[in-house]
DNA sequence: TGTACATCAGTGAACGCGCGTTCACTGATGTAC
DNA sequence: TGTACATCAGTGAACGCGCGTTCACTGATGTAC
């Protein structure tokens, strides 16, 4: 890594091309889903040939590394602006859970190769989870903000011995609990939504989501 | 579609043949997901060269149809049996959610093929939608036995007006609700388990899907 | 029971395809004196 | 400012692979008289 801080020219052109190709790989996963990610096809889509991309990613594997890495710090940035923006109390959870429903709208694949089923071969790795307890900690924050009136749960005595995860947070267990449920509750809405499972019923899939955010915001 | 009613042999070996196929085919589903399915992978396992399993499916697509006719199939078989034992009131709907989660955890690969991402290029079959609609049923049958002194809310008007998908099941619109929540809820802890998000976290994720389950019977 | 015929499972060769990846090379861009 | 050199983006050919699928064919199994 030698640093000369300012920028030259070429070093300007490669990260330029290097988001070029991400850019055609998002748009490829998005049309077939990642398994279907091909560094030819991203090559002859941007008139390069093949053999090229290896000037810019190792190899297809380090690629979807990149996205993944992205994948995770798009929500966590999206995240930290919604947190950044403070409404306050049942404000800031409501606030994100909205932004994780337009997130994942606004791109489905990039969704599931986040929260989705494995990609095959492919092991993610190391860093995004801490990038991953980044988007955690925002949303414990938003929990520890409600009013706790909740009945104690069994959960919660098996939660305060496996607190590791909240990386410090000074969360009562029966905020780890929320927060816990909040991820799975929002996201079992929509990955259903996402993945089709709703389109045979006639009803409104973001009622749906809204009703189990009021259910979690109220108690 | 000449039927002898008694199976001659070489039916018998069809079949058996058949599915014999269809079970390489889920271990290979198993090793690598769906996406990896390849028809000359099977038939190299079984010994048999790539064209023969052409006498036994039409091609990849309808091998892929037929083990997600049978995943369904079998996960409707699963919610009927626990049904038909009759446990009453909360505990079918208990029942029931355990035999989720253990016909999830027996072959997570099945489970992801009917819940997870969708297969890139494939479209599933009408008949499947069918027997989805056969679970459903026995969700909701489960749900309208169990005692509703839940408080209205504002989303029960929304799925009042659209409960086609109920299939003429005669349930009071906070039972629709709660069945949708449990398919959900459930959903949403299984697959994120499935997936190996909670791996990082030292928590079990059974006690977390039972706290899920308790929540659902008691409100 | 025995023979002639039809059915059908399975083979091997072949087609065309796209994949990831390597390698030696060309030609343009930047750097040093 | 001008020339010699180094750096590096991109090419084209090639490798080996596995894929789905077709086709003409062989040989075994079942059927009809």
């Amino acid at each position: 890594m030698t640093d000369t801080r300012t920028k030259t020219p070429r070093e300007r052109y490669r990260t330029q091309v290097r988001a070029e190709i991400k850019e055609h790989a998002w748009e490829q996963i998005a049309a077939a889903g990642a398994s279907a990610l091909s560094l030819n096809a991203i090559a002859k889509r941007m008139g390069m040939s093949g053999p090229a991309l290896y000037r810019y990613f190792a190899g297809r594997d380090e690629l979807i590394t990149e996205l993944v890495r992205d994948a995770y710090r798009s929500l966590a940035d999206t995240f930290r602006t919604v947190a950044g923006a403070g409404a306050g109390a049942g404000g800031d959870l409501a606030g994100l859970a909205h932004a994780l429903r337009a997130w994942a709208l606004d791109d489905p694949q990039r969704y599931f190769l986040v929260f989705g089923t494995p990609v095959p071969g492919y092991h993610a790795p190391d860093d995004v989870t801490e990038i991953a307890s980044e988007t955690m900690a925002v949303i414990l924050d938003a929990c520890a903000a409600l009013p706790s009136d909740r009945p104690a749960a069994p959960f919660d005595a098996h939660i305060e011995g496996h607190r590791e995860w909240a990386a410090g947070h000074p969360a009562a267990p029966a905020v780890l609990r929320r927060a816990l449920t909040v991820w799975t509750r929002l996201h079992g809405v929509l990955s259903l939504e996402l993945a089709g499972h709703f389109t045979g019923m006639a009803f409104d899939p973001a009622r749906l989501y809204a009703a189990e955010l009021d259910d979690l915001l109220e108690r």
